[in-house]
DNA sequence: AGCGGGACCTGTGGGC
DNA sequence: TGCCCACAGGTCCCGC
């Protein structure tokens, strides 16, 4: 589900809440939820005992939780959540009960009692622990591509290119990592690109429009705090407002805000895609 | 190499 | 009201 903006504004709330918090509890309500070295419910649970939060980040789609440093190395150092289609992560007062998709819970004390819930309706999220030296056997850590706001258009470009649908590079987390369904199909609106067009087939300025489009609607979704379709909710509980802002996606069938010509609906990438035929040709 | 389809799951909304 | 089907923001794996 979320994407790079809605993860980047779940850690940006998250942060004031968890930095600096120590972790006195946890709750795993379904096993196969934590992945990894310490997936196992009782090695989950005397992993992240006693652990201070040190940072609060996103690296693509992955929301980061770091851990101060502990005499015991053998211990993580932090743990990734990944978030999927329904994934939320919210914190609450010391009374919230366990909810009806509560996955994993963590009780977290300093001052006053609170705790993190991970609730995932679909089960599709995981949370996994980790050491510096396991990152290095995580293949989907390993072979994340740069983050989109983060390259420059040079490289953009030598990255987006061969003989896929232009929309699938920005799909595959090896090319970049963040981008979803949502902001390709914005992106490539923008930058007036048909999603199908295979990436060598796309002249040179318009794959610097696309770096430019793409980075204009993360930071513009950033801005709105994230979309919200059905699940997504930021940290708080509070609803995104990027989905006022959508030009094509969810817009099967009505106008082009351009042309005013109706938007076309296909399966490319293998997802749901919408886009203006007559705007984006190339 | 790159695609299409299926699998992993539950919830929701539309059509009848 | 209720049933059935299609579809959903992600990723992985298989076979063609």
């Amino acid at each position: 589900m979320p994407e790079l903006p809605e993860v980047e504004t779940i850690a940006r709330g998250l942060r004031p809440a968890l930095v600096g918090q120590t972790i006195i509890d946890s709750h795993v309500y379904l096993a196969k939820t934590p992945e990894g070295e310490w997936a196992d419910t009782t090695s989950f649970h005397n992993a992240v005992i006693g652990r201070t939060i040190k940072k609060v980040t996103r690296r693509g789609k992955l929301l980061l939780i770091y851990f101060e440093d502990v005499e015991n190395t053998s211990l993580p150092i932090g743990m990734a959540f990944h978030l999927k289609m329904t994934g939320r992560l919210f914190t609450y007062d010391a009374h919230e009960k366990k909810h009806k998709h509560t996955r994993v819970s963590f009780t977290l004390q300093k001052e006053n009692i609170s705790q993190l819930f991970f609730d995932d309706a679909r089960t599709f999220g995981y949370v996994r622990l980790f050491s510096q030296e396991s990152l290095q056997d995580w293949p989907f850590w390993t072979q994340l591509g740069p983050e989109p706001l983060e390259i420059c258009a040079e490289d953009f470009c030598l990255r987006i290119r061969g003989r896929r649908a232009i929309k699938a590079l920005l799909l595959d987390q090896h090319v970049l990592a963040g981008v979803g369904n949502i902001y390709a199909d914005e992106a490539l609106f923008s930058a007036r690109i048909h999603p199908n067009a295979k990436a060598d087939d796309v002249p040179h300025t318009k794959l610097l429009a696309l770096h430019q489009a793409l980075q204009a609607v993360l930071l513009q979704s950033i801005a709105e705090c994230g979309s919200s379709i059905r699940d997504y909710r930021d940290a708080h509980g509070n609803a995104g407002a990027f989905q006022n802002l959508f030009r094509v996606y969810g817009r099967s069938n009505q106008p082009c805000m351009t042309c005013q010509k109706i938007l076309s609906t296909a399966k490319i990438a293998g997802r749901t895609t919408v886009f203006c035929e007559h705007c984006q040709n190339q």
